[in-house]
RNA sequence: GGCCCGUUGGUCAAGUGGUUAAGACACCGCCCUUUCACGGCGGUAACAUGGGUUCGAGUCCCGUACGGGUCACCA
């Protein structure tokens, strides 16, 4: 009989979300939606010495920003509480000393010195280091002795010194490894409180957990959370590891300097993405103005494939088509050229309300609301951005005419340069002088401007395409010269082209 | 270095013994167009490598190379 699929995502408070991590609480999310199980946010904070604060916070806000909502966790209760580590100490410590008098656990008093030590020598020797259960082996006396006398205490995993451990994982299949190649960790630390290594076999268990995805830097570790598992009687749970994202950089020498290739191009180098190391995390990603249904989506696709054509995805779509079978062995790179186009589709397939109040804050930062038709200038926008903190550079002139060189009037196909410009100019200069500030609209130049075009007899990009640069001194901008023109308003048109001219003269 | 894992175009990826080896991003070209973008059409570009197994291998096995992970009283 199946169970109900419990999973669960069990981040340490580390101040923000990096996207390999908001990618690991997808999948676990989705794979809970799926099968109609529940989804589990837990807390891993027993590393007091990393406390950060408001760190909490901050996974609920992503959490939430990014619509992934969870059924059992610190704010919101459920059967298993308490969902914070540091609220759980009491709990461990019972199952510590159940293992130890079942011989798979044992009290160690190695001090930090004697540790640091042998490892230093281990390293000399060009050996990995690994405990040598010097404490396995005293005497029940002693180590009641001690521990009555206060003495600083670790619990180790007693891990069998011959034979094989194992676990399945749905990507990976089964891994065996020699248990003569694992060390015995450290299970309670000296301040009482469980490692990771403990805590997650405990908590995993007693949270009914049965399926745990996380990040396969725990694959090496995971035959030895199944000998706990083994050691207390219980069933393990279906193992899915993720690979990591990864993101591409110029490889750097010791100097910090790019290594370049034969032909002077930067050999590039992978690595997992890190916040520390200046990867976007999702909060830096919201802030430049990215959707977090673009981020979602394409995120969803890193590591996961549909099997399909299609690639348009909405959180609840995803959680209708997610399995398990999709997800890639190998890391994926995080490739922001994709995540923009992504975001380009969604910001297009916003409501003209809705991108006018994304758009607002970043237009307001160049322009005033109040000289410039926000509406217009939104309509004109939302098919060319890309991301939202384009906005301001690519607006600015309008607050602003910029400085430019004659030469932007050359344009290959519109066969317009200078000379040609000049008599562009002078045509559309008493024309645009002759509507008046009580009908300056788009469609008004628009039609006065064509009908002069088309009364000299020349070709329209031979006149808009100098009036355009002429008023908004770019080569590249959201619109035309009519549209330009308008959002400008008569008389900065007017004083624009007046200086153009007198440039060009 | 030991152990574990991986390797299809620049990137994401489909592919589960027989395919002209999909599709998307990026890039290039053409068309549309008052610029750019959008849109439409087209193009360049890949099975890391060497051995097997097989009538036949991107798909299975072994080695090599390369990449990643891990070897904490961090998670």
């Amino acid at each position: 009989m199946d169970r109900e699929v419990r999973t669960r995502f069990a981040p340490s408070p580390t101040g923000y979300m990096h996207l390999g991590n908001l990618r690991t609480a997808l999948y676990t999310y989705l794979y809970a939606r799926r099968t109609g199980g529940k989804f589990i946010l837990r807390i891993e904070d027993t590393d007091q010495e990393r406390e950060v604060a408001g760190a909490i916070d901050v996974i609920y806000n992503c959490l939430k920003t990014a619509g992934i909502s969870h059924d059992e966790g610190p704010d919101v209760g459920g059967p298993c509480a308490p969902y914070i580590q540091s609220q759980r100490k009491d709990m461990y410590m019972p199952y510590a000393r159940e293992l130890v008098e079942k011989g798979h656990a044992y009290y160690c008093f190695c001090t930090k010195e004697r540790l640091d030590q042998a490892r230093a020598e281990a390293e000399k020797r060009g050996e990995t280091f690994k405990y040598d259960k010097h404490c396995l082996n005293l005497p029940k006396e002693e180590v009641q002795r001690r521990l009555d006398a206060g003495e600083p205490y670790v619990i180790r995993q007693n891990i069998p010194t011959e034979g094989k451990a194992s676990f399945d994982d749905v990507i990976y299949g089964h891994v065996e490894v020699d248990c003569s190649t694992l060390d015995d960790n450290v299970l309670i630390k000296a301040d009482g409180l469980p490692t990771y290594n403990f805590a997650n076999v405990i908590d995993d268990h007693t949270m009914g957990i049965t399926h745990v995805m996380r990040g396969n830097e725990y694959l090496s570790s995971a035959p030895k959370y199944n000998l706990l598992y083994e050691a207390f009687g219980w069933t393990p749970p279906t193992y899915v590891h993720l690979t990591p994202v990864m993101v591409e950089v110029p490889a750097l020498d010791e100097d910090g300097q790019p290594v370049l290739d034969e032909e002077g191009k930067p050999v590039m180098a992978r690595r997992k993405m890190s916040k520390r190391k200046g990867d976007p995390s999702f909060e830096d990603l919201m802030s430049e103005g990215y959707l977090s249904e673009a981020i979602i989506n394409y995120l969803a696709l890193l590591g996961w494939s549909p099997r399909g054509e299609r690639e348009f995805f909405t959180l609840g779509e995803l959680e209708q088509a997610f399995d398990l079978e999709g997800l890639s062995k190998s890391p994926s790179v995080f490739d922001i050229n994709k995540m923009k186009w992504f975001n380009a589709e969604y910001v297009r397939r916003l409501s003209p309300e809705a991108y006018l109040e994304k758009a607002t804050p970043w237009l307001s930062r160049v322009l005033d609301p109040e000289k410039f038709d926000f509406k217009r200038l939104c309509e004109l926008l939302q098919g060319r951005t890309e991301v939202f903190s384009d906005l301001p550079q690519m607006v600015d002139f309008l607050a602003e005419m910029p400085d430019f060189t004659p030469d932007l009037y050359v344009h290959k196909k519109m066969k317009t340069n200078p000379e040609v410009a000049l008599s562009a100019l002078r045509l559309a200069k008493p024309v645009l002088e002759s509507i008046p500030a009580s009908d300056w609209q788009e469609q008004r130049i628009h039609d006065d401007v064509m009908a002069a075009i088309a009364e000299s007899g020349m070709k329209n990009g031979q006149i808009l395409w100098p009036l355009r640069i002429a008023i908004s001194g770019k080569a590249s901008t959201p619109g035309g010269a009519f549209e330009i023109a308008y959002l400008l308003g008569r008389d900065e048109t007017l004083s624009r082209l007046e200086r153009s001219l007198n440039a060009l003269n």
